[in-house]
RNA sequence: GGCCCGUUGGUCAAGGGGUUAAGACACCGCCCUUUCACGGCGGUAACAAGGGUUCGAAUCCCUUACGGGUCA
C-alpha cells in the first residue's frame, strides 16, 4: 500500500482530499503544521486563515473521524526564516511580496516533503485546485491549470521534478461546491460549510501594515505621496502599505489616484492620476523555475499571469542567464516588483514562473 | 476703514422660491480572492449663525462671523 502525507489546514479542501486518498486505498497519515510565532496572536488568528489553533483541532477532528493517524510538526523557525522574514524585507525594500508562494516553496515542498521522505512516504499530497501531468513532448513534469471554478495552480509553480512526481492532489479538478458536498455527505465534516481561507494566515485583521511593524519593533518608514512632477501631495502611512496600482487607502485628492512607484530609498510614494500611466508591457522576471519544458520553449506564444487572480494575458518571453524578459501584447496594469509571473502555455500548463524585478 | 463677491457632506462641487439637496473624490460595508492589490454592488454624510419676507427659503432681505477682491 502506497503511503501518502497529507498537509491539513483544517478546511474543507484538505479534508476532502486526505477522503479521496483514502478511497483511493492510500496509506494515509495526516500532518499539520504548526507556524504561530507568537502564542499571543493566537486567539486573533485562530479562526482565520489556514493554519490557526482551531486549524488543529478540526484537522485532528477529520483525521479521528477518517481513522488516520494525525501529527502535528512545530514549523515555526522554518516558517519565520523562509516565509516571515523575506516577506518584511520585501515590504522595506518596496516590493511587495507573496507569502504564499514562498511558504509552498520552502515550506511545504521543500521542508515538509523532506519529512514526508524521512517517513518513508511515497506521496505528498495537500487540497490544492491544480494537476499535475507530464508534457507529451519534453516528458517533464508540469501542473495545469484546474478546470474547476477555483484554481491554485499559479501558487505552485515552483516545485520540482522531484516534488512534482511525489505529489497528489486529489481535489485538482472537482468544483468547489463538489468538494463542500463531499465533505458534507461522506465525511459529515463540520467543517464542510467553513468559508474559504483567505488573506495572509499569519497577519491577524487583514492588516500587514500593522503586523510588519509590529514584527519590526518600529514604525515603517515613512515619507511623501509625491506627483510625477516630484510635487508633494501628503503624507503617507508608511512604506510597506502600499502596492502598486493601489486606489484605496490613499485619501482625497479630488480625483482617483493610483499608486505608480515606490522608492525604499527617499520613502516617497508616487501618485497619478492618469491610470494609463501605471500600465506596462514588459517586465523582466527572476528566480526563476522552469517546469514544461526545462528551458524557455522557442517562439512560443506564453500565457502570463502576474498576480493569483489576473487574467492570463499573452506573452512572448526570452531569457539571458537567470533573467527573463516578458513582453506582453497588450499592456497591463501595475506590474509589481516581488510578485510572481507565471508563464502558461495554450493548454494552461505551467512553462515557468520567477519573481518579477 | 469704504465698496463689491463668496460661505452647501471629510474634500471639490451642482442647484438663483416648492428637489427624496445632484455628481466626483475620500471613507465605511458586502461580494470577489489561499498574497498585496484591481474590480463589482451598496451605504453614511451638507445648505456658516441669527433674525426677517413668504402658504413655502439652500435660493430674496438684514445683521454677525469667517474668507477673498478692490479703493485712497
Amino acid at each position: 500500500m502506497k503511503k501518502v502525507i497529507i498537509a491539513l489546514s483544517g478546511g474543507v479542501d484538505s479534508s476532502t482530499a486526505a477522503y479521496l486518498l483514502q478511497q483511493q486505498g492510500y496509506d494515509v497519515i495526516g500532518i499539520t503544521m504548526s507556524i504561530w510565532q507568537n502564542e499571543d496572536i493566537d486567539d486573533i488568528a485562530a479562526n482565520s486563515g489556514c493554519c490557526g489553533q482551531t486549524a488543529v483541532e478540526d484537522a485532528r477532528y477529520v483525521c479521528h473521524q477518517l481513522g488516520i493517524p494525525h501529527y502535528v510538526l512545530n514549523f515555526r523557525d522554518i516558517f519565520r526564516q523562509k516565509v516571515i522574514d523575506p516577506f518584511v524585507r520585501e515590504y522595506l525594500a518596496g516590493h511587495t511580496p507573496n507569502p504564499c508562494i514562498a511558504c509552498n516553496r520552502y515550506i511545504k515542498w521543500e521542508h515538509l516533503f523532506a519529512k514526508a521522505k524521512a517517513l518513508d512516504a511515497d506521496y505528498i499530497a495537500t487540497g490544492h485546485y491544480a494537476k499535475i501531468v507530464r508534457h507529451e513532448e519534453t516528458g517533464l513534469y508540469t501542473i495545469q491549470a484546474s478546470s474547476s471554478t477555483k484554481d491554485q495552480s499559479y501558487a505552485l509553480y515552483n516545485l520540482s521534478q522531484d516534488a512534482l512526481s511525489r505529489t497528489l492532489f486529489p481535489i485538482a479538478d472537482l468544483p468547489k461546491d463538489e468538494v463542500r458536498k463531499i465533505a458534507y455527505e461522506k465525511i459529515g465534516l463540520r467543517v464542510a460549510y467553513k468559508p474559504d481561507s483567505q488573506e495572509i494566515c499569519f497577519v491577524p485583521y487583514r492588516n500587514h501594515g500593522a503586523f510588519l511593524e509590529e514584527y519590526l519593533e518600529k514604525s515603517l518608514p515613512k515619507g511623501n505621496f509625491i506627483d510625477e512632477g516630484d510635487n508633494v501631495l501628503g503624507k503617507h502611512n508608511g512604506i510597506g502599505r502600499y502596492t502598486i496600482g493601489q486606489r484605496k487607502g490613499l485619501g482625497g485628492f479630488g480625483v482617483p489616484m493610483f499608486v505608480k512607484s515606490i522608492n525604499p530609498e527617499t520613502a516617497e510614494i508616487t501618485l497619478t492620476p492618469n491610470e494609463n500611466n501605471i500600465f506596462a508591457n514588459a517586465m523582466t522576471v527572476s528566480d526563476i523555475n522552469h517546469m514544461s519544458h526545462g528551458a524557455i520553449p522557442e517562439n512560443m506564444p506564453v500565457y502570463a499571469k502576474i498576480r493569483y487572480a489576473h487574467r492570463p494575458a499573452e506573452a512572448t518571453i526570452i531569457q539571458n542567464n537567470d533573467i527573463i524578459t516578458a513582453t506582453f501584447k497588450i499592456p497591463q496594469r501595475a506590474i509589481t516588483s516581488g510578485q510572481s509571473a507565471v508563464f502558461y502555455d495554450e493548454k494552461s500548463r505551467i512553462i515557468c514562473g520567477g519573481i518579477i524585478n
